[in-house]
This record gives C-alpha cells, sequence and structure tokens, in this order.
DNA sequence: CTCATCTGATAATTCGCATTATCAACGGCG
DNA sequence: CGCCGTTGATAATGCGAATTATCAGATGAG
C-alpha cells in the first residue's frame, strides 16, 4: 500500500484546535445531549481547524466503528456494462444510479467477483461485501444458496425480480406478469380470439410460473395450448392448425421474433391469419411493420423501487422490521401494439 | 446502523478452533516467516474451522489496518448510466469494467457527491474516496483544484483525458490529438486541399490546445484560417468564400453537423463543394449520406490503460514511483470517412 | 546440570473514529 | 465551610484485522 502522507485525522485537528480527539469527533457529529456540551467558541475552533485543513473522515474507521457507509453494494451474476448487456442493464442501472444519487449514497460494483461456471460468485474469501450497508441483486438467474445466506445473516439486499425459488423471506421487487398477462388475455378474448398457443422455453422461474397460471386459470375467456421449446420450432406450425389457433403468445419477445419467421416459411401471415404477443418487454421490437403486442416493464421504477426498500431495510432497526413489505411487485403496462388483432385479421 | 447478528469474525473462529486471533489471522494470510511458525496441523485446525463457518473478512478492518482492499473509485463529474450520456461513458465504464474484472477489483461509483453548479464535487465531509486504493476520474471538465489536491495528498488516481491544466503531475491517459490532427490534415493537402476554415469552441482545455498547434504548424501544407464560435455559425459561408477555403474543420462532430446545416442554407453543397471533417470521435456521425471525416477514439482501451496506470501507481512503492510514466497519450485512429474528397469535389 | 536456542503460540498495540465513563473546576446554597 | 449540581472537557474502550513484542516450554550444547 502506496503511504499516505498527506492524511489528515481527527487526532491532528485535535492537536491543532488545542482539545481532544473526543472534541472533535463530537463537533463533527453535531453532538449536543446534556451529557455532551461544547461551548460555540470550543466548537468554532474545531470548525476553523477542520476548514483550514484537508481533513475528510476515513470511511474505513467509520464503518469499523459501527456507522453508515452510505454505500449500497451492486451485485449483478453477468458483466452488466457490455453493450449487448446494456438493453437489460441499462435502464436498471439508470434508475438505481438516480435513486442512490437522491439517497446521497455511493455504490460499490462487485466486478472483482471471481467467475465460476460463467457466472460470478457473491461469497467468496475476499468478498467486500460487507463494506457496503447493503446490497441489489440483479440478473436473470440467481444462486438460491446466496439468496438463502443473506437472509441467513440477515444482511440487508434487495434482489430485482420476483425470488421466491426458496422457502427463505427473500426481498424482492419485481413485475406482476400474471396481472399483466390476464389483462392481456382478456384483451385477446374481446377480440374474438378463442383458441392460442402459448409457446415457453422451458426455464422454471418464479415470473414464469406467474405467467403460466395466469394462462392456465383463463381457460374461460381463451383455451391455450402450451409448448414449451428447446430452440425447435418447426413443429409450431402443424400445433396451430391443429388446434384451430389464432393467436400466438410467446414467453418473451425474442422468442416471438423466431416464431413469426417460423410461420411466414410455413406460409402464415401474422398478424393476419394468426396474431403475436409477447408476455415481455416489447419495446423496440416490431413485427411485420407493426409494433409487437406484449408488456412494458418500467424498469427504472423497478430499480427505484429496490433502492428505495433497501433503504428502508437497512435503516429500520430490527424490531421494526416484521412491518416492512419485502416482497413487492409493480404493475407494469400492457403495450397494446399491433400484432394482436381481431381474430380472422379485421384490421 | 441495522445489527449484523450473523457476523463472524477471527475472533470467533480462533474460539473454535482454539487458539489465539492472531494465529487465525496468520493463517488466513499464510505468513511463515521465521518469527511466524505455525505447523501444519494447527493449520489444518483454523482452516476448518474457517471453511465450516461463513467467515468473511471485514473490509473496513482491513483497510484500518492499512492494507489494500481491491476497490477502485470511480468518479465522473456528471451521472454516468443516462440513456443520454451513454454514448459517451458507455465503452469507457465497459472497459473499466473489464479491467477491473481482470484485476479482481471491485467499482466504486462516486454517485452520492452533493452536486453544485451542475458537477459533482470530488471532496466533501463525507467523501468515501479514501475507501478506494485509488480512484479514476472521468468528465469533459474536471476541477483544476480537485486535481491538485489529489496529488498534493498523493492519492493513487488517473484522469481520462488529457489533464495538463495544473502544473501538477497530473497522471492521465488521453489520446494524441494532435498527431491524428497533424495525419488529417496532410491527408486535406494530398487531396489538393490548400486553404481551410478552422471552426472551434472557444473552450480552452489541453487537448482544444494539441489540435490548436497542429493546425498552426501546419501551415505548409494547408493554411488555416480560424474562426473560434459561440452558438453563432452564420458567418462561415463568408469567411469560406472570402478565403477561397476547400475545406472545413470543426472540433468535434456535433459542430461539423451543424456547420453542414448552415452550408447547405448558405447554397454550399459538401462535400462537393467544400469538404468537412471533424477533429474528433465520429462514430455513427453522417454528412449528406457519407460517414463523416474524423478520427476513432478506442475509448475501451483508453480506459483499459487507465486502470493499467492506475494499478501500477496503487502497487509501487513510493521510492519507485518515480519510474513510472504518468502521462500517456494513445494514439487513436483516423477515419477518412467521405466528407473528405478531391478538391473541386471529385469523386 | 545449566544456560542458550529453538518452537509455537499469545498478549499487546495499531489503525481512525465513536462512545462511555470519568474527572476537574466552579458556583451556589445551606 | 462543606456538599452538591453543573459545566466542559478528557481518558478509556471498542470495532476487526494485522503486526510486534513477548513469553512458556521443549531441546540442545557444553
Amino acid at each position: 500500500m502506496t503511504a499516505r502522507p498527506g492524511k489528515v485525522t481527527q487526532r491532528e485537528i485535535a492537536r491543532i484546535a488545542g482539545v481532544s480527539q473526543t472534541v472533535v469527533s463530537m463537533v463533527l457529529n453535531d453532538r449536543d445531549d446534556t451529557n455532551v456540551r461544547i461551548p460555540a467558541a470550543t466548537r468554532e475552533r474545531v470548525r476553523r481547524a477542520i476548514e483550514q485543513s484537508t481533513y475528510v473522515a476515513d470511511p474505513a474507521a467509520r464503518r469499523l466503528a459501527g456507522l453508515d457507509n452510505k454505500i449500497l453494494g451492486v451485485f449483478t451474476y453477468e458483466s452488466a456494462l457490455t453493450p449487448e448487456s446494456m438493453d437489460f442493464y441499462g435502464p436498471l442501472l439508470n434508475g438505481i444510479e438516480r435513486a442512490a444519487e437522491r439517497l446521497g449514497c455511493d455504490l460499490l460494483f462487485f466486478t472483482g467477483s471471481p467467475v465460476e461456471e460463467g457466472r460470478r460468485r457473491l461469497f467468496h474469501r475476499d468478498t467486500r461485501l460487507r463494506l457496503a450497508d447493503g446490497c441489489v441483486l440483479l440478473g436473470q438467474q440467481m444462486d438460491g444458496e446466496d439468496l438463502e445466506r443473506l437472509v441467513a445473516e440477515s444482511f440487508p439486499f434487495v434482489a430485482v425480480g420476483r425470488r421466491d425459488e426458496t422457502d427463505a423471506d427473500v426481498p424482492y421487487v419485481g413485475i406482476d406478469y400474471g396481472a399483466l398477462t390476464a389483462t392481456l388475455i382478456t384483451r385477446a378474448a374481446e377480440l374474438g380470439h378463442r383458441r392460442a398457443v402459448y409457446v415457453h422455453r422451458d426455464r422454471d422461474s418464479p415470473t414464469a410460473r406467474d405467467r403460466l397460471a395466469a394462462i392456465t386459470t383463463s381457460t374461460g375467456q381463451v383455451a391455450f395450448t402450451l409448448t414449451a421449446v428447446g430452440d425447435d420450432l418447426t413443429g409450431l406450425p402443424g400445433i396451430i392448425t391443429a388446434q384451430g389457433a389464432t393467436a400466438v403468445f410467446a414467453e418473451d419477445a425474442f422468442l416471438v421474433e423466431d416464431i413469426a419467421l417460423v410461420l411466414s416459411e410455413a406460409g402464415i401471415t401474422a398478424p393476419a391469419q394468426v396474431s403475436l404477443a409477447a408476455l415481455g418487454e416489447v419495446r423496440g421490437h416490431r413485427i411485420a411493420e407493426r409494433p409487437l403486442t406484449g408488456f412494458q416493464v418500467p424498469r427504472q421504477q423497478i430499480a427505484a423501487e429496490a433502492l428505495a426498500l433497501l433503504q428502508q431495510l437497512i435503516s429500520t432497526p430490527a424490531d421494526e422490521q416484521a412491518a416492512i413489505t419485502r416482497q413487492r411487485l409493480l404493475q407494469g403496462d400492457v403495450e397494446y401494439g399491433g400484432t394482436l388483432v381481431a381474430r380472422g385479421g379485421a384490421r
């Protein structure tokens, strides 16, 4: 470690002002109890000594003494600042930065975590996690054990995205995909659709389950045929015609794009013959010159809410923690777009 | 501060393993001097105790004890993660993240710094700056006093962008705009240009001076008329015709776009009648359907180099610091584009 | 058998700051 | 004059890890 000759400590200030280190600390923290009385004159003398110098409190020492550091950790399971991941992380990070600015907090990105199996590890022997007052977790796929351990150690944290794989009481902020899905299905029913196909990935996440649940409980409005895909969509056109489906819903926008391709190759025109919709963020996606129907996920808002919750978890004393709503679902918006049209292709 | 019931300390490990805290520390740091001897058996016992527990070293305590934390600060004078600033900061941040990953360092973004006059303040009473081993400074406009103070306190840091406004020995990594400018001028001369106008902003930065210097020393190849602008470009067409200029260089791409507009309104077609070029990054900019001629600034590389330098400054003992090249200029590339064409508008 | 040397481990101290307990000086009151 | 409450400050302690000084016991040489 490079020497820090220029470092000014409270002790040094105390020497200059002719008082004890204790007084300097008191003055800095504006303490004025009945136990602690410092006359205005002394206070002023210390203040001037501080201003004349270049004193800044050592955050490490503050932390060690048990104070908040106003540092919030940001952990992403993958690199967050690459051009590719900016699509997903960009709005989230922006929201986090803005919220942090408002709260006067700095952000510690755990970019130094060792990578195993393509994912960063949250816990490792040199983790700086504890330096933060709390931590936001981002990423599509999180590690259940990490979450459990954080809960067990009662380290304040918030996951972005619905996370209730584990039975631990994981604090998160997510989107209510179930409600959004139900809304979209109702819309499809209004447009005359009675039979549809839902194409989903075989990933098992809470939000995937939410979507599925909304779909399976919607049978009164629209009857869905479910089909899980790996990368193979070749069977889809057959399923559609066999079922007499007039709409295809897919788990996300990229999947819809693949589907549109397969359909057009099979001679099925969308949305004229078959409507299309994604049960995920659709911003920027277009199918057949039309904006894709799906959801708008307010990522900046999610981030802001996540930081608000985190701040609350941090600043709430243990005996009041129970009163906090630790799981929060935001509503999001349906983007009606132009690819879900009336049955029969009326336009 | 929320209590941390789950916190495991070295003392706790020591109790479990039946040794003293000292030994735990020794084992963790793999110390084995002549002064420090720990038999393999004991060592193993401690190791197991550590692994069984959830122990992680408290970074604040390590820091206080004078060790490196593998934390690099990132200070931007403006918000870095907004959609608008992503253009400029994105590649830099990406480069920084990748370099930090390689070095095993975490990144501390000082988003909590108070904002004055639209700029974040680096030094303030609650700054967490010292928590980092060193710091990278980003931003178009930096504060000279900040830089001087960092140098005075011999805090390891690196500015991104040429910074020698002050007489302090500020470490930086920048682009050699002088060399790039000279290259572009030579190219213009080859294409037959003899008289040109250089439109610059009246900002006085080191890189601005570099460009100007290259221009004023190029009189043997191309004779330049200089003109500084605020927002007013209306006089430009007059200057061009008066001087018989066949090319217009401007300080940056946005300025060129403004110029192209003014010229076209004055009935001057570019690049047919007047060639255009920017002495700055031109990626994504097009004029009259052609890619703008100018520079390509390797921002990721700059960031990587900045972090490399920073790491060097941090890890080099005081008595060898003098051997480090603290100011580094990278070369960048000329983007020949399509708006600098042979004199007379040949194609 | 005794004194020196080596082994293995611990107590004590440091870092900078916050907090608690403690203390000296002073003034008023009975 | 002596007791007490108030005022203004300080010494002492803790936080967690690293480092230094120190020490007890085993072993060796003379």
